[in-house]
DNA sequence: GTGGTCTAGACCACT
DNA sequence: GTGGTCTAGACCACG
């Protein structure tokens, strides 16, 4: 778990998106208990204030359940995490075809281009070679 | 040129992107004068500051020059337009595969879930004709 | 810091290049906060968003970083602020040399006229000790 | 007599100066005609407007004056010329030593440097000669 | 009619 | 209380 944030965005919304993809991607374990607010404050260098915020949208999103005066811990069923998981890779899918379309890339381009920088970062590893289009 | 603003980031920004996006296009001609800062706060339904704030964006990254009391230009190099798409494309990938791995994707895992994305989406109707350069 | 500004070119730019002065002058520590953007403009008696504008051209030369809902504060390296100034400085001499040119003084010419300048003001009272460099 | 434009003043004030230079460095002799507005736009690459509203500045200032369907012309007094050079030149130190002064240089320090800029600039090369006063 | 500057004032998100 | 955004509207210099 990285805490790298940049300028433009609220951190806390940052924040919250780190600890989601965390969760979904099983980092926690379901019904584990989450560091307390405090040691997150300090692992992220921000303020309490902002961890509290950001653990807040998680768990409006049903990620997180706050048992009261023990803390806070990931919702139980496994399965949601996974599901989650892929609606957010299909949500990542779709925004990146979109804002592919407003370059004035087709779907295939799009496709074709990642394709491309895929394989040129393994360097010649694995078939599939240079179907640059666009 | 569409004009859709969405909430969480500010508008200022959004517009300089379309604008950018629809420069580096060629949707706007090298050389081309731009429709006037009040025209296009018209066009985009907001205030003739916020245009110029996006235009003023635009311009820092070289896309555009403005002539005193003459208006705002498209800058000259139609090539250095589409080096310019590229990039911002390419940008886009990165972006794209860094986002997906946060998820626990692998690049290959992402291409995948994207390829069938599209697939799905074009409904096994033309699967893997219409190449069209753009 | 003294803010006094004249007719012909924008406040706002003005404003940036005192509060530039006093940065790499040292009057602002590294890393120190500054005045709050609300406190300037009451200061130099302009509007806020003037300010905000000023600090603008300021953070792009690198001289100030924003942290969000904390203040503007001065960026850290204070052996760049004394670079900063210098190249500041040299930047005033090429530009004197260069308009004095224009006017058809050779740079000895040029040197010769502020040498009397300077101990004509100084009314031959201390002429040539105190040559610290700075 | 050159004509380089920046962005950031309005180019008939830039190109009075132009003018008022060459005038008072004698680049036209005092009594003869100037080139006409058309021929200074042409060459300057500028709008005749703009040459009219520079030209009409320089006139302000006493240095051409203008004979009904004949033109413009140098105004006649030589000496007069040479005072005015002068009084600019003067004009150009004051302006760079309080300049210097805000970026904390006394006016020794700035000459020192200045010596020294010009010294590295010719490179040993002629040492101290010519320094013919104006 | 063009862009630029400036003000006044409001609202927001963040800490 | 901090900076950021946005609006509305005025004025200016320029060509």
């Amino acid at each position: 778990m990285q805490f790298n944030f940049e300028n433009h965005s609220p951190v806390y919304l940052q924040l919250a998106r780190i600890l989601e993809d965390a969760i979904v991607c099983g980092e926690f374990e379901p019904g584990q208990k989450l560091p307390s607010v405090r040691e997150l404050a300090s692992l992220s260098r921000t303020n309490p204030n902002t961890v509290a915020k950001a653990l807040q949208e998680v768990e409006g999103k049903g990620l997180i359940e706050t048992r009261r005066t023990s803390g806070k811990y990931v919702s139980l069923p496994a399965t949601a995490m996974e599901e989650n998981r892929k609606e957010k890779a299909c949500q990542l899918c779709r925004q990146f075809l979109t804002d592919m379309e407003k370059l004035g890339y087709s779907q295939q381009q799009s496709l074709a281009l990642l394709k491309k920088g895929v394989f040129d970062a393994s360097e010649h590893s694995e078939s599939e070679k240079e179907i640059r289009q666009p």
